[in-house]
DNA sequence: TTGTATGCGTTATCAT
DNA sequence: ATGATAACGCATACAA
C-alpha cells in the first residue's frame, strides 16, 4: 500500500485562508489571534483535514515526546503487563512510545538503543541484560531491574523483602524444611536478592533449607533430578519451595505431579511476580506479588522529570504476598468481571 | 531527567572532519566518496558519537520507517503474543513500531488515529472497534478481525471454519448436544462468524444445539442461571460447549466447577484462540488456534507492499484445532524448554 | 569527485 | 496584531 499524495501543510492552511504562515501557527498553538482571522484558519484547516507534523515539530524543538520501552518480549505475563502499564503512564503524559522487543539478546537490546537515539527520543525505559550497553549519556534512560551505573536510575520491587516475605509465609503455613529453586540469567540483576532474602527469612525463623540453582544452559530437566534424589518412599522431603519466578513454580508444580507429589497437600509453593491468568483473573500460584503499577508509573515519572535533584540510583518497591492455591490457604479471588 | 546539551549533528562532524556538509551526507548513505574523505569523516563520526537525527530525515524524505500498532491492550495474551509477533515482523523490515493500548476505548482508539497521522506514520494497524473511525485515506491502514470499508484490507482467521472445526472436534468426540457461548462486543467483527460456522457444523454431524450469547453489559452470572436451567438432578444436558474464546472458556470451567460438573468427564469444552499459560507453555483449555504468527506477517505485509494490485479486501488464514485438556483426548504438551 | 544551496514543515524572532 | 524570514538537521540537485 502506497501513500497517497501527500498531507497539506501549514502553508496550503495559510493560502486557502489567505493569511500568513505565522498567523496559522498561531492559531495551532492557541495563541491570540484576531477572531476573524481564526475563524478564516479554523475553517480552512478542516477544509483540507489539515494535520500537524509532528516530526517537523520534534525537529524544531528538538523534543519528540516519544519515549523507547526496551522488554525482552510481551509474550510473558509479566513483561505484558509491564509493557501496558508503561504505555498507559506515558499515553497519560502525552507521550508517544516505541515498542522494542529484544528477546533478551545482547546485540538486539544495543541495536534498539542506537534506533532509539537516532529517533531522537525523550528518554528510554529498558529492562535489559547486556552488561556492556553504550547508551549516550545525553538520553535519559531508566533501568528496571538492573542496575547499570552511578549516573542510570534502576527501579525495581524489593526483591530481598520479597524473599523474606515467602520465607515467613511458608514458616507461618507450617513448614519446617524447605528449598529455594532458581533458574535463569547468569548475570547480575537485583532479582537475584531474592536468595538472600529467602535465606535470611529461614534464618530467623529457623528453618531448615536448601538451594538449588541452574546456569544458563542447564535444561529444566535439572530440576527433576534434583527432587527425585530427594525423595524417600514417594515423599519428598521439603515440604515447602520458593520458587524465583510463577513461570518456574509453574513448571515444578507440573513435575511434581509427574512425581506425584501433591501441590499444596505434600508440599508448598510460592512464586514471584503475581502472574494472573489472562492478566487479571486469578493467580497462577502462591506468590509473592510484584508492585507492576507503581513500577511502571515510577519509571515513567522519574524519566520525564525536570529536576535533576532527587534522583536516587535505586528504588525498591513494596511487594506483597497472594495466596494462589498452592499453599494451604484458600486463595484469593478476583472481584468479579463483566464480559 | 534532563536532557544534556544537544548531540552533533552533520554540521558539527563536517567541521571536525574539514570536509563539507554533503560529503559527511554521502558517507552516511554509503555514496562513494574519495577513500581519504571517508576516513576523516568516520573519524569525525566516532570522535563525536554522531547518530543521524531520523527525524530530519523524515521529515525530508517523507517518510518514517513508523508504524502504529492500536490493540486492546497487551495484558490479554492473544493481543499480548500478536503485538509481540507484529513487533518482530516490522523489526525485521527495519520499521519502528509506535504502540497504542487502546483499551477498547473508541475515544482513545479516534485520539491514537490522529495521534499517528501527526507522527506522519507510514501506516496503522488496528485492531479496533469503533465504527466510525476517522482515518486519512492518504495513511495505509490494515484492520485485524473488522471489515471496515471497501479500501482497507481486513487479515483475520477462518473464523466460520474455526466454529465449524469445534462442531466436528465435539461430535467425533462423542457429544451429541452442545452449546455455543458468547460474550463481549455487540458490534460486527470477524469473530461472529463463529456462532455461523458452529451451526453449520452442528447441522452437518446432526448434533443437537443451544446458544447463548451476552449483551454488552451482561454480567458472567448470566451464564451461569443458563447453565443452572439446564441441569437435572445434578447433571448438565449438555455434553459439549463451544466457547467464543479462550478467556470465555476458562471462566465457563471455573462456573461449571462451582456446580460439580466435572470438564471433561460430563462436558467437554472447546475454546478459541489458542491461548496458552506464560505465552508459550500448556493451552488453556482445547481450543481452535488462531494463526497468530501469519496474521501478524501478513499485516505488515499487506500494508508495507508497494504495489496498490493485489489487495484483497479480506484475508482469511487457516486456523487449526488444539486438544488442551477439556476435551477427551490427551492434551499437546509444548516441545520440551530449557530454562 | 567535492562543495554549495535549496527545501522539507514548523516555530520564533523580527519588522511592519 | 499580522506578515515576512531565519533556523532546526538532513538530502539532493546543481555548480565548481
Amino acid at each position: 500500500m502506497r501513500k497517497k499524495s501527500s498531507a497539506p501543510t501549514m502553508k496550503d492552511v495559510a493560502q486557502e485562508a489567505g493569511v500568513a504562515l505565522g498567523t496559522v501557527s498561531k492559531v495551532i498553538n492557541g495563541i491570540p489571534v484576531g477572531e476573524s482571522y481564526r475563524i478564516r484558519v479554523e475553517a480552512a484547516i478542516s477544509k483540507l483535514h489539515y494535520q500537524v507534523n509532528s516530526y517537523a515539530q520534534g525537529l524544531k524543538a528538538n523534543k519528540t515526546y516519544t519515549v523507547a520501552v526496551l522488554i525482552p518480549n510481551t509474550k510473558d505475563p509479566y513483561f505484558a503487563r509491564l509493557t501496558n502499564l508503561i504505555n498507559l503512564s506515558l499515553t497519560k503524559r502525552k507521550y508517544r512510545m516505541l515498542l522494542c522487543c529484544t528477546d533478551s539478546d545482547l546485540s538486539f537490546e544495543q541495536e534498539y538503543i542506537t534506533m532509539a537515539q537516532q529517533n531522537k527520543v525523550d528518554g528510554i525505559i529498558g529492562l535489559t541484560y547486556n552488561p556492556n550497553l553504550l547508551i549516550n549519556p545525553e538520553t535519559p534512560f531508566v533501568s528496571i531491574d538492573r542496575i547499570m551505573g552511578a549516573n542510570i536510575p534502576c527501579v525495581t520491587c524489593d526483591n530481598f523483602m520479597g524473599g523474606q516475605l515467602a520465607a515467613e509465609k511458608l514458616a507461618d503455613l507450617g513448614c519446617r524444611n524447605v528449598a529455594f529453586l532458581r533458574t535463569g540469567s547468569s548475570l547480575t540483576n537485583e532479582p537475584n536478592k531474592r536468595k538472600a532474602g529467602f535465606e535470611n527469612g529461614c534464618l530467623a525463623r529457623n528453618l531448615h533449607y536448601e538451594t538449588k540453582i541452574l546456569e544458563d544452559d542447564d535444561l529444566i530437566e535439572e530440576f527433576e533430578t534434583f527432587l527425585r534424589e530427594r525423595m524417600q518412599n514417594g515423599r519428598l522431603e521439603f515440604d515447602g519451595i520458593f520458587c524465583s519466578t510463577d513461570l518456574l513454580a509453574y513448571r515444578i508444580i507440573q513435575l511434581l505431579s509427574k512425581l506425584s507429589v501433591k501441590v499444596p497437600e505434600d508440599v508448598q509453593i510460592i512464586g514471584f511476580d503475581g502472574v494472573r491468568l489472562f492478566g487479571d483473573l486469578d493467580y497462577i500460584c502462591s506468590t509473592i506479588v510484584q508492585p507492576v503499577s507503581d513500577i511502571a508509573e515510577m519509571c515513567v515519572q522519574i524519566l520525564l522529570q525536570d529536576t535533576l535533584t532527587a534522583r536516587p540510583p535505586l528504588i525498591c518497591l513494596p511487594v506483597s504476598y497472594a495466596a494462589g492455591g498452592t499453599t494451604k490457604e484458600p486463595p484469593e479471588r478476583p472481584e468479579s468481571l463483566s464480559g
